[in-house]
RNA sequence: GGGCGAUUAGCGCAGCGGUAGCGCAGCAGCUUUACACGCUGUGGGUCGGGGGUUCGAAUCCCUCAUCGCCCACCA
């Protein structure tokens, strides 16, 4: 037998079954198989993107739900791919190539040179997040990997803008759009991350005029504006209707200062007349409410700020070309040097950033595509009666709330590296088409927004707009893995671009996980340097270490707080599995047959009802995602049940040649069991071990060979072989009551003064049968020299004494003892003791508890009070024993 | 301003109407022939505060507080 380390070295063992999974198709999805289908794709990651803690924990996710259904006998398809990131892509290029000196803008390069410096970038970095998906472990259909760039993929995108257009959901008009003048493009509204600033409120006088146009001396209009700069573009104030203070100024006209245009005072209803002064000034071309009292009021919009967030010629020679922040400043001064500020008040505010450029975004006015949505009603509809389930099911309110509230979409961007615009001018034709309709005809040169390519994702992926086999038999997909912060973006988009093109709901089932903080609960970031490399500790405890231990700590619905404590624990667990296995495989002789009924001891019963238990509540916890219960469960049955107590009982039973062949075969059984129930968590250590202990043999080769990926999943043992193998509650409960005993009997050792390591002698009365085969397991698991049934023993004085359900456990101690300890102990356990019975007879003393509580309660309460009564009774006796 | 979530042992969580649990950390003792990435034992909580319903509340209802998210055109 070749030598197995004392410890589980992953490394070679990942790279090993990872190559043996590829090389045998393990994670091939055939459209052809009868069997039944389930599907997950993937959310893409960013091309260019590395794996984060957030890829881990959510692929891990989808892993486990693969490499389950597989088991459970589906034909499985997880679809892989990556995400061209629009704006995340460019930016990350532009950077790198300003900071070699090749340019300092890109348009230096013009858009062609340009892309295909994206396109360069993209072939070198493009691979590293896939490549780190599999050192994870992902189980992906790798063949079908696909990106939202590929020529096909981009037709698709194309051809459904070119349909929308046609259906007249798509149109092209000036709007009030949200602009990153760092990117210099549009957003969407939902790229738009509201932030909390403390700034200033600035309060400005604007002259009144009269009717001849000329400043009436001494009369004012008081405005309050957080944003000065925009006074320049100033076209109203604005004063609400039946505000009685202002009535008589509505019609007038204010001499704005600094530019000395007159301007109007108008009333609109958005004006509250209650916050600050109840005047506003009113710039249209600038902000998003005055946009819309210009429209009504049909006032001009002047344009003074520019696409690159500098004052533009129309804010006048002082202000041009100054920067946004900087003509702030510059407008204070001067109003203040003109004594027409009168006071600038500290005032906290929310303002709009650039998710992507982290710069103040900009309400800005310009010419946009916009999509009105499609299935709107369908895809509200499916959601809300359960027909789509969202996992926890509380987001299904954000998302309803979001439907209900939905605003056209922005899609145009004006960036380079994305899908072109389908669209084509000449003089003032338009025509909508993928080929140029020919000479003199130039294209849009905006792209679409990156999740106009995601949100066709489930399909398109297939090989939409063909009915491929892989449509038919995998789409609608089986579940969705995601974050709650792309609900809007991606998931809500998705199942109404399901809807409208496939006429049915791109995924069943859509689990949203948390979000992965660190252990004091703040986000991971960059800035804050707490956010670990996923590879790093990959290299250093093992891929199935870092599943184990997010895993572990990832309650459904709840952010994860990470903890590299976690990934020991984990690396720890595995160690364990692996050890548990060793000392199986330390015992030589062969897998056996079947096991014995009539051989089997208590152990080896409770064992397989432990085994049975876990199967049934791991089952039970996978159908409703709650994957850090069933890491538990696995714990729970690895260590807690299988190590700490079978595996050290059936030491006893190994050493008996007669037991020993059985022992062994139930050893087997547990293990493939246990294995197959862990290998969604931890496919790499389950499959090594799976093949070293030659539990393949158990299977027909499959699909793929053979390994433990197509072993199937463990049932819960059903009631006939409990039935035949005497598995029972009975049985189950006779071993706890022994296991008491031996529990007690450790404590013994403890009071007893004796050292751990020493072999003491034991001597039980006991009140129920024990078998030889169970004394012989009690003495093993006391590492005691000896234990002796003795029904009629009298301990001497001071001995120490464990009384448990089973009987009476004596420790008698040669030479010296410490009476006063073990009377403390008995005094502080006599204690603990009275307590409860106080407790219970405080309840059963009660009238209206007696009265009123249901008979089982009642009885239940009755039999403990006289249980701990009886445990009182035997303490006191013991204690007066040794006065 | 609306909505959602959290609040249980030092930390992370489970329990969701009938004796407060798990893991980790802590403490004490152990090279017990699978594992020190280990073994054994053990201390620790008036379940955020206050009210209510009930024979009985961590669990149901109301209310307050703190923290965290999301949404909203108060300049």
């Amino acid at each position: 037998m070749p030598e197995i380390p004392k410890a589980y070295e992953p490394r070679a063992v990942e790279e090993k079954w990872y190559r043996f999974w590829l090389d045998s198709k393990c994670f091939a999805a055939d459209p052809q198989s009868a069997k039944p289908a389930y599907s997950i794709v993937i959310p893409p990651p960013n091309v260019t993107g590395v794996l984060t803690l957030g890829h881990v924990l959510n692929n891990t996710i989808q892993d486990i739900l693969a490499r389950l259904a597989r088991m459970k006998g589906f034909e499985t398809l997880w679809l892989p791919g990556t995400d061209h990131a629009g704006i995340a892509t460019q930016t990350v290029v532009e950077k790198s190539l300003r900071k070699q000196g090749v340019i300092k803008h890109r348009d230096e390069l013009g858009r062609d040179k340009f892309l295909e410096k994206v396109w360069e970038w993209k072939e070198k970095h493009g691979g590293i997040i896939i490549e780190q998906l599999k050192r994870l472990g992902a189980s992906c259909d790798w063949e079908r990997e696909r990106f939202t760039m590929d020529p096909e993929y981009s037709r698709c995108v194309q051809n459904v803008f070119i349909d929308l257009y046609h259906k007249g959901l798509i149109y092209r008009g000036k709007r009030m759009v949200n602009w990153d003048p760092s990117a210099r493009t549009a957003l969407s509204d939902e790229e738009v991350e509201m932030v909390e600033e403390r700034g200033k409120l600035w309060h400005f006088k604007y002259p009144l005029a009269d009717d001849a146009g000329r400043a009436v001396p001494g009369e004012f209009v008081m405005v309050a504006t957080t944003r000065p700069e925009t006074m320049l573009g100033d076209e109203a104030v604005a004063v609400h209707p039946s505000d009685p203070r202002y009535a008589n100024l509505i019609g007038r006209r204010v001499l704005l200062p600094l530019r000395d245009k007159l301007i109007p005072i108008i009333a609109d209803e958005l004006v509250d007349p209650k916050f600050g002064t109840g005047c506003v000034k009113v710039t249209p071309a600038h902000d998003p409410a005055d946009y819309e009292m210009g429209m009504r009021h049909q006032l001009p919009m002047t344009v003074v700020i520019a696409a690159d967030g500098r004052m533009s010629a129309e804010a006048g020679e002082e202000f041009a070309r100054l920067d946004r922040m900087e003509a702030r400043k510059a407008v204070v001064e001067k109003l203040e040097a003109l004594g027409l500020m009168t006071k600038a008040e500290d005032y906290t505010h929310r303002v709009g950033y650039s998710q992507r450029s982290n710069v103040p975004i900009e309400p800005y006015l310009s010419s946009q595509w916009f999509l009105k949505y499609p299935a709107v009603e369908k895809s509200t509809h499916a959601v809300a009666h359960g027909e789509i389930r969202f996992h926890p099911e509380r987001w299904s309110k954000t998302y309803l709330h979001w439907m209900g509230n939905i605003k056209d979409w922005c899609i145009s961007r004006q960036l380079w590296w994305g899908h072109r615009i389908p669209i084509w001018r000449r003089d003032d034709e338009e025509k909508c088409q993928i080929e140029s309709p020919g000479e003199g005809w130039t294209q849009d040169s905006d792209v679409l927004d990156t999740w106009f390519s995601s949100w066709l994702w489930p399909f398109a992926t297939m090989g939409w707009p063909q009915e491929t086999s892989a449509l038919k038999k995998f789409y609608p997909t089986t579940d969705l893995v995601t974050g709650p912060d792309i609900i809007f973006f991606w998931v809500a988009r998705m199942i109404m671009a399901g809807y409208e093109y496939m006429g049915e709901k791109p995924f069943q089932n859509v689990y949203f996980t948390g979000i992965i903080r660190d252990k004091q609960g703040r986000k991971m970031s960059k800035s804050l340097g707490n956010s670990p490399d996923p590879l790093d500790l990959i290299n250093q405890y093992g891929a199935d270490a870092l599943r184990f231990g997010v895993m572990r700590s990832a309650p459904l619905g709840q952010d994860v707080l990470y903890d590299e404590q976690q990934v020991e624990l984990g690396r720890n667990f595995c160690n364990k599995l692996w050890n548990a296995c060793r000392f199986r495989q330390m015992q030589a002789g062969e897998v056996e047959g079947e096991i014995d009924p009539a051989k089997l001891n208590a152990d080896d019963k409770w064992i397989l009802l432990k085994l049975h238990a876990a199967i049934t509540e791991l089952t039970e916890a996978l159908d409703h995602y709650k994957f850090n219960e069933a890491a538990q469960i696995l714990h729970r049955l690895l260590w807690g049940e299988f190590c700490d107590w079978y595996l050290e009982a059936a030491k006893a039973a190994l050493a008996d040649p007669a037991a020993r062949d059985n022992t062994l075969a139930v050893i087997d059984f547990v293990l493939s069991n246990t294995l197959r129930l862990f290998h969604p968590f931890i496919p790499f250590i389950t499959e090594e071990l799976w093949q070293g202990m030659g539990f393949n043999a158990e299977l027909p080769a499959g699909q793929g060979g053979q390994t433990i990926m197509y072993a199937h999943w463990p049932k819960p043992l059903d009631e006939d072989f409990r039935a035949h193998y005497g598995l029972n509650d009975a049985a189950a409960k006779f071993v706890d009551m022994r296991n008491e005993l031996v529990t007690q009997g450790r404590n013994l050792r403890r009071v007893g003064g004796i050292q751990s390591g020493k072999k003491v002698k034991f001597i039980f009365a006991p009140r129920t049968a024990l078998s030889a085969h169970d004394l012989e397991a009690v003495k093993i698991l006391l590492h005691a020299e000896s234990i002796e049934a003795q029904p009629d023993y009298q301990a001497p004085k001071g001995t120490p004494t464990a009384h448990c359900e089973m009987g009476d456990l004596y420790l008698p101690l040669e030479g010296v003892a410490d009476v006063g300890a073990e009377k403390e102990r008995l005094t502080k356990e006599l204690a603990k003791v009275q307590a409860e019975i106080d407790k219970a007879q405080q309840k059963l003393n009660n009238p209206s508890f007696s009265q009123k509580a249901p008979p089982a309660v009642l009885a239940e309460h009755q039999q403990r009070l006289a249980d701990w009564q009886a445990k009182h009774a035997q303490l006191a006796a013991t204690l007066a024993g040794l006065a």
